[in-house]
DNA sequence: TCTGGGGTCCTAGGACCC
DNA sequence: TCTGGGGTCCTAGGACCC
């Protein structure tokens, strides 16, 4: 009697209830709605370079990122299409629109991937499996698109578990059962163990999630760092006390671009930057923000990297400020390389982000420079960023602008995929 | 696996302050 | 005229996420 009552009050409070939806290879199921004749065979979003694919082209070793021709040779019968990136962000919103008809507790990750916690619904939509079901079936009926769901008491078992659950499928980790489902898996399944880490394991023959959980806390923390260490061993003995999060806003905001190895000239070099700080600026200023540190990366010929950053006293988000100091940081760092060094990727990216709503015009752009020459430069080039803003608000982004005439569009990507991946500032 | 683009977090060392 | 310990900020690099 005694024991019923015990395992009937543990069913009616299993403690929190976290699911974890997912869309499946989102980018290739919505071009398969709009091309239903190309159901079945291996397709790619892309042409120069692989943005998405589908699981029958992930089955040939396609994958995102991947250059177009590297594709082709490992698929032949691969198809490529052009992406409707613009349909891809209303239907993520739209997925999301029906997570959050269940509660308001939604984390979205990305832009077809969210967290939510629905402890506080389950007494209006039932138990887990219930809900994941209905999730499942309306993203299906409304949106025609194929979702993943994983369901259980925390957030690194839910999202463990629509990862097993894909493709199209549902999974629920029952609280008694969690360590049997979590034991025999890859380390490579959790979350912040990816190839580098999870190589550090194997070599000392921890390939398993329950191997990992056995290891010492002390072995851990020696062979991952402290941090790491702690928090792989914690998710390992199931201990994740992370709560959903309503989204937040970033920290950072940057841009990049990737090209064919070439030598560093100026009249490059100042090209992809103005083009960059263009983004990056009009990004900050479309939502009254600034920041005080900007970074720039340069990647070289064979994918070594660098970093420089500046933290300066005013916060920046003026085009051509932003393209100075980036220069500058730029031609300091390539004085250091061997002058032959030819350089693939540029990168800005701006951090220590602030508010700033009308406090633009007082504020000096760069507290290096002299005052009185800051307050005209300032104004003129609140005044320009600001004309500029507005055309491309009127007659939409490429209306005007920093255009980079030497950037190949080979390799680039189209601005409409940038921004899929961009945060809420 | 010869590598796109936008982000987050951690580490380690140094400067500077009290 | 030698030097503790803690806190904060900045810089650079790296792993990882989608």
């Amino acid at each position: 009697m005694i024991e019923q009552m015990f395992d009937h009050g543990k069913s009616m409070d299993p403690g929190p209830t976290i699911l974890h939806a997912d869309l499946d290879a989102f980018s290739a199921s919505v071009e398969l709605l709009l091309h239903p004749e190309l159901r079945g065979k291996p397709i790619a979003v892309g042409g120069g370079v692989v943005l998405a694919c589908s699981y029958e082209a992930k089955r040939f070793g396609v994958s995102s990122g991947m250059s177009g021709s590297r594709a082709r040779q490992l698929c032949p019968s691969l198809q490529f299409v052009d992406g409707h990136f613009r349909e891809y962000q209303r239907l993520g919103d739209e997925v999301m629109a029906v997570l959050g008809d269940f509660t308001p507790m939604v984390q979205r990750i990305s832009i077809d991937e969210a967290f939510i916690d629905v402890t506080g619904s389950v007494h209006l939509f039932g138990p887990p499996e219930a809900i994941g079901a209905r999730i499942r079936q309306r993203v299906r009926d409304e949106l025609g698109l194929p979702i993943s769901v994983g369901a259980a008491r925390t957030k690194h078992l839910a999202k463990i578990a629509s990862q097993v659950a894909k493709p199209d499928g549902l999974v629920v980790v029952q609280p008694h059962l969690e360590r049997e489902f979590l034991h025999p898996l890859p380390v490579g399944l959790m979350w912040g163990i990816g190839p580098v880490t999870q190589q550090k394991l194997a070599d000392r023959g921890i390939r398993t999630i329950g191997q990992l959980a056995e290891s010492s806390p002390q072995s851990l923390r020696s062979l991952l760092g402290n941090a790491l260490g702690d928090k792989v061993g914690a998710l390992a003995s199931n201990d994740d006390r992370r709560r959903v999060r309503p989204n937040g806003r970033a920290g950072s905001v940057g841009a990049q671009s990737a090209f064919a190895r070439r030598d560093p000239e100026e009249r490059f070099v100042r090209e992809v930057l103005g083009h960059l700080a263009d983004r990056v600026g009009g990004r900050l200023r479309a939502k009254q923000r600034a920041g005080r540190t900007v970074t720039v990366r340069i990647r070289f010929a064979g994918m070594r990297a660098i970093t420089r950053s500046h933290t300066g006293r005013a916060p920046v988000n003026a085009t051509l400020t932003l393209t100075e100091i980036a220069e500058r940081l730029v031609w300091t760092a390539l004085a250091q390389q061997p002058p032959e060094a030819q350089i693939s990727l540029l990168a800005i990216s701006v951090s220590n982000l602030v508010d700033q709503a009308s406090l633009q015009l007082e504020l000096p752009l760069d507290a290096d420079r002299p005052v009185h020459h800051t307050g005209e430069i300032a104004a003129a080039r609140f005044a320009v960023d600001h004309a500029l803003d507005e055309v491309r608000r009127r007659f939409g982004r490429n209306a005007v602008g920093y255009a980079a005439v030497a950037l190949s569009t080979e390799h680039s990507v189209p601005d409409e995929f940038r921004e899929l991946a961009e945060h809420e500032l």
